[in-house]
DNA sequence: TTATACCCGACAAATTTAGTCGTAAATATT
DNA sequence: AATATTTACGACTAAATTTGTCGGGTATAA
């Protein structure tokens, strides 16, 4: 429980990674994967998934790549997370209203507060942080 | 991700329950299966483990059941967290060492601190702040 | 003695996560 | 123009985890 997933994991490597680079430079979904011994294809994905929200740029071809274009700074982890998983929150009911027993719940209020907990301190967390 | 376990949940409704007792009156597994909508088994599992940790008591036989007998104060939800789940962490290489790539890992540190970070609100935290 | 309730490991089902594959599109190089 | 390289992406499979069930046990009040 609690925990983070490996596409999460990827994209943080990556990230980092990427941040090391200077000014222009590209790295490939290829380069990062041997470098850092994970699965290139699930990588791939992360990394798209970056590039669809506009955290990196793609560019294809033979020298193609990715790099960073947006500064790690402005992007807190709670808009990382949701850019690589959907909705945070440590249970369904926070977001769907699908719960059929919400009438019966005893904790809904306490919930609440653990994931606004959670929530405000991935706020004030940035890429930047989690990359240094 | 990030998320909490049924298990997890059904030990919250049941000690939130419990809680609303009167001094010594015992709640059986069925009765609070019944009145939340929950599986009675895995309810029965998850008050089995507080029980073994003594942070409610079982009575056996006809007219038994459970009742709390530690203060929820005094019980941080890390400490309730890994009663109920073992170890806490976003990832696995927080306690394992099993992680055969940890050389060229980059991102140790930071998700340290991330956990660190999660585990410290937690880490003040306790039951009765989440079942008042 | 019986019925009730906890105890607990083993099993099965369901869900989620992780990883793979095939095909397509863009582009630098020759 | 042909080729090789690299990203894009949906469909699929495999693995792991979570969730739920079952059967047989122990304790005890009535």
């Amino acid at each position: 429980m609690l925990k983070i997933t490996r596409k999460v994991e990827y994209a943080l490597i990556a990230l980092r990674h990427l941040k090391g680079k200077q000014d222009g430079e590209l790295a490939t979904a290829k380069e990062i994967a041997e470098q850092y011994g994970i699965p290139q294809e699930l990588l791939a994905k992360a990394l798209q998934q970056l590039a669809r929200e506009h955290v990196i740029e793609a560019v294809k071809g033979p020298s193609g790549g990715y790099k960073l274009v947006t500064d790690p700074n402005t992007i807190n982890m709670i808009k990382f997370f949701e850019i690589m998983e959907g909705p945070m929150g440590i249970m369904d009911c926070y977001f769907d209203s699908g719960c059929d027993q919400l009438s019966a719940c005893n904790i809904r209020t306490p919930i609440n507060r653990i994931n606004d907990s959670i929530r405000s301190m991935f706020d004030k967390m940035t890429l930047a942080d989690i990359t240094y």
